[in-house]
DNA sequence: TGATTGACTATGA
DNA sequence: TTCATAGCCAATC
């Protein structure tokens, strides 16, 4: 404690932060979380804040994925394919735990925020 | 306090 | 191109 100034959120936070802004039907990875948050060397972080993000509602963690558009993290959710699933409700499809169009559908946060 | 872990990524063979 | 390895760093044990 106390490394924080009073107005820094913690890490997780700021990572959750940009999570919930995903748009809807869209995906990112940990990296360009981790970028954006001046963090590049961190997206492990960001992984590990998604480990903590189930008791933040509210975190869209299933929009998500590791730089190559594969759910990695698709065994935390509860269920075998909860993941898969709750993109599938947003019209991302996904094939043997890799989203199609993944490149069209990559949401990078330093770039959709600074517009 | 120190070692280990991990929902990653970049790099080299 | 695919596979293996090294670096990363905050949280956990």
């Amino acid at each position: 404690m106390g490394k924080y100034s009073d107005d820094t959120i913690n890490f997780f936070d700021r990572v959750y932060e940009v999570v919930v802004l995903i748009p809807e039907g869209r995906v990112t990875s940990y990296g360009a979380i981790a970028k954006s948050l001046g963090a590049s060397r961190s997206s492990r972080m960001v992984g590990w804040a998604m480990n903590a993000a189930h008791s933040r509602p509210g975190v869209p963690a299933h929009r998500v994925v590791n730089r190559i558009g594969m759910l990695t993290g698709k065994h935390h959710f509860p269920g075998t394919n909860m993941m898969e699933r709750l993109l599938n409700e947003e019209g991302v499809k996904v094939v043997e735990d890799k989203v199609e169009n993944f490149k069209q559908l990559f949401w990078d946060p330093s770039i959709e925020l600074d517009q």
